[in-house]
DNA sequence: GAAATCAGTGTAAGCGCTTGCATTTGAATC
DNA sequence: GATTCAAATGCAAGCGCTTACACTGATTTC
């Protein structure tokens, strides 16, 4: 007997519409498969007693969840929210809840994190970059549960993927400001161990030096965790040099306004005295003065574009396909001309 | 039997590990209620199937999730990102788990994504504000599951809450703006509509203006949604008023920079040609130029103290308090004192 | 008019885990 | 050596749901 005041169940429910269990469950999942007099009668009696179907049960009885787990290196900042924030709508719009968490750009955070999103029963995974212990991917192949990488496109490793070249925009940045006449190139990096973005974004720079007849191993750069600050701190070390850098590229937009700040602390000008270049175009680049160089991600489209390509992937549509994106030179203010 | 290649269950690690279900159940769940020799194979059989329990499985025979909701108004930008952060290391501490959603500050999506969080077994809820319909309330307490309002401190609804008070905090902000020599008093208030926090800013402005001699009807109040644009849309049409105002307080620090922006797109230059001031002191209040007077909001120590809180009551430890966090004034260079 | 078909519904077998209670084990006590 | 008792473990009943299969009665087909 049910008792009072307690959680309705689909019992109390098929009590009520004095059905079977059998036809609320399908009234719920598949309401066609219902005559509609009887699903009118069902659902007043759901609507009734306040039923909310219980996830856990639904999961083990259908071994199907409808969830999409993501996981991102941190929600402190603007850098993933705007994907994320498509990535979600486009989810909901087929059918799928997304549940996301953070790894604090911690490896080890990130494989707990996919194993409790896994035993949540995640019917796909959204991972940021391709680099990661190849168990995690034995691990997640063992449970057949299909993986999704955003932010890096890298044909070579075959893991499917939606997102861009960081090598190559960087180098197309690059090869811009040395247009530009810069020749004194100076790097602000995020931490490249266990990031590929980041990694990519150094190797891209590099490869304009050499393409350009400059020495890249000559080139400073100063790897520094996320943070407004470390940026700053990173530029001032750097302007302390003797032969000073006439611009300095930042791996992303973050360091890079922490850059802007520290040069400005110091009575620096930008873009006279220094320029400074950012990447990822979050809203912050074009809110500080002067707006900052950098290269556009198309952050909604790859959201969006991911979200597709991967519950195509979990409904059996695709094995996974490797996507690029475009991502485009934003040249604003903080980058001068030296030619002009 | 077991099949090959497929994900072990419970059974299979007890069936290697040569005990019953029960006692690999108790080395999961209380090892100190396993001897230690049994225990060493069990874990061993675990580790070997690389066995990860079925959460779905879990929370339906225990009936605990160990598993927190919060729903934030939203993820994009850096408002409650901080203290989301901080709620989420206290949890982690204690056990729990976070599970994020985002109402994009719309009843009706909270009041789904309230269900939802529920039917995946929240054991508590943290929400934003107090203000809902009374309905959602009455469904949570019917499944007794406890929820904390955060970033408000109303005592008399009762409901449990760890905040500060939104309208005291901008009387403050206001009674030193107008000891400043401000008399003209502008405001670019968030949506007030289903927002108590928004809503309690713009009736502590007016409260200032009333005690202080002021005309509070008089005063030009834009409600515009989040958003830098808005913001700087919303500051152009205020000064464009016969008489503009000396100062423009923004009901977030959002619309404060945008306000900023649209300032300097007007060639006006803040402070001398017009102030503008904050709420919540986000690290982009720092960032821009000139730096923005604001009210600094505990947002660490608000999601630290909301976490403990909230597990408090979900471990019957506490019916949930009301607990009020101190916010402090901002003075920053965005703000111009009129008789100095 | 009988057979075949079909839509709508019910029956009941799990899904993988936890836990109250029963049972076994082994040490401590007499 | 028998008795007692606590600690360690096993047994088995669910937790609330989905779904394969069975059943019923109406409709169609020949």
């Amino acid at each position: 007997m049910s008792q009072l005041r307690s959680v309705p169940t689909l019992d109390d429910v098929a009590r009520a519409a004095g059905v079977s269990t059998a036809t609320v469950s399908r009234c719920l999942n598949s309401p066609e498969r219902v005559v509609e007099v009887t699903r009118k009668r069902v659902m007043s009696a759901v609507e009734q007693l306040g039923y909310t179907p219980n996830f856990g049960a639904r999961v083990m009885a259908a071994r199907r969840t409808f969830t999409i787990g993501a996981i991102i290196p941190t929600m402190e900042n603007a850098i993933f929210a705007r994907a994320l924030q498509a990535f979600q709508e486009e989810l909901h719009a087929r059918g799928y809840t997304l549940l996301v968490a953070s790894s604090a750009y911690q490896p080890e955070i990130e494989e707990e994190q996919i194993r409790s999103l896994v035993a949540r029963g995640a019917d796909g995974l959204l991972l940021i970059g391709h680099e990661r212990d190849p168990e995690v991917y034995d691990y997640l192949k063992s449970r057949s549960i299909p993986v999704l990488s955003a932010w890096v496109y890298l044909p070579d490793t075959g893991q499917p993927a939606v997102g861009f070249d960081n090598r190559r925009s960087m180098f197309a940045l690059a090869q811009q400001v040395i247009d530009f006449g810069h020749l004194r190139i100076a790097m602000i990096s995020g931490i490249t161990k266990g990031n590929d973005r980041a990694a990519g974004r150094v190797l891209g720079l590099r490869d304009a030096l050499q393409a350009n007849g400059l020495d890249p191993e000559a080139m400073p750069v100063i790897e520094t965790p996320y943070g407004v600050e470390n940026g700053a701190d990173a530029l001032r070390s750097l302007m302390q040099a003797d032969v000073p850098p006439t611009v300095v590229m930042c791996g992303n937009d973050v360091l890079a306004v922490g850059a802007l700040r520290g040069a400005q602390d110091m009575g620096l000008s930008v873009p006279q005295d220094v320029s400074i270049t950012g990447f990822d175009d979050i809203e912050l680049a074009r809110i500080v003065t002067p707006q900052i160089t950098t290269v556009h991600v198309p952050h909604r489209e790859m959201g969006r574009k991911a979200a597709i390509a991967l519950v195509d992937m979990v409904e059996k549509r695709s094995t996974g396909e490797v996507v690029e994106l475009k991502s485009t030179l934003q040249i604003r203010d903080s980058l001068r001309d030296l030619n002009g």
